[in-house]
DNA sequence: AAACAAATGAAAATGATTATCATTATATAT
DNA sequence: ATATATAATGATAATCATTTTCATTTGTTT
């Protein structure tokens, strides 16, 4: 699954067509497993297609979060991030640990089983209880990390 | 605890000094219940403090995030939220759901004794896998609100 | 191929947040 | 206490990510 035959079934279903500036973005997502921001998003792919403008980054990053392909972060640098978000079980998954102190911002996702399926069962209660369809989560711990523990 | 002493005190600590705007910022901060935006702070602050800046606000914020009394939020409309941290198992923390299609943000707390002790441990484990000193944590699940649900 | 609506690019506008800088308040040393 | 040094403030301007606008282009449907 995945890829542009999926994509364009996603995007008929939402009544939106997937043009050109739309797959070269989720192309870029693809290839990358940082969570990059509208501008890098831009620059990436100004590299191969010199026209796509910077307002139709933001403008299909929204939708793309909108239909759940896209998953958006804010770690506190003034810049939102995005990933695609795949499956909660996807390979991609992970959570953060990001510094009060120093602003750094650590992935892990060496989850154990228990917590994958806590987890799990969670969303599962959630969306019972508040009749609200779970596509994902973030997680962030903050806290003070191991370099800025000195001061 | 909490209140002027224990603020002060927590100043001093960081060789930071707790002044009346400092203060005034902390006295709404504690009435509150809500994630407030630097603007509404600000607004609630001149009240009685009609010379206190908005870029006082933005200041004091950005200091007590550090020092690990405020948490900061990021829900997607384009400005920042504030809150109390308290302790994590303070009356005032709680998990989110937020909806990618309107944007609406439920807060829920109602934990199970399950959640509040899995929270407990894995904090534990991940100080310890990280040498990281995690002092609170933010959950939010994203997906389609009850409301959006027939879109 | 025509007609309609959706999507785009370029540029300007917006708006939250941050930096600047002269002034004031606080703490420390005398 | 008073002087001195340093931190914090207020007002304003500057920054910069994100949105809006609008004329043009593209994709879809007939």
């Amino acid at each position: 699954m995945m890829g542009p035959h999926w994509w364009y079934n996603r995007f008929r279903g939402w009544g939106y067509r997937l043009t050109i500036p739309r797959q070269a973005i989720l192309e870029i997502l693809s290839k990358s497993d940082k969570h990059l921001s509208a501008e890098e998003i831009y620059l990436e792919v100004h590299k191969e297609y010199l026209s796509i403008g910077l307002a139709t980054i933001y403008r299909t990053l929204e939708l793309l979060v909108q239909m759940g392909i896209v998953n958006k972060f804010d770690f506190g640098d003034g810049r939102a991030r995005y990933e695609l978000a795949e499956d909660s079980k996807g390979p991609k998954h992970h959570h953060h640990l990001i510094c009060n102190v120093c602003g750094r911002v650590i992935d892990y996702r060496d989850f154990s089983e228990e917590e994958k399926n806590f987890f799990e069962s969670l969303e599962r209660n959630l969306s019972q209880r508040y009749n609200f369809e779970i596509k994902n989560h973030q997680v962030m711990f903050y806290g003070i990390c191991d370099k800025c523990k000195g001061k």
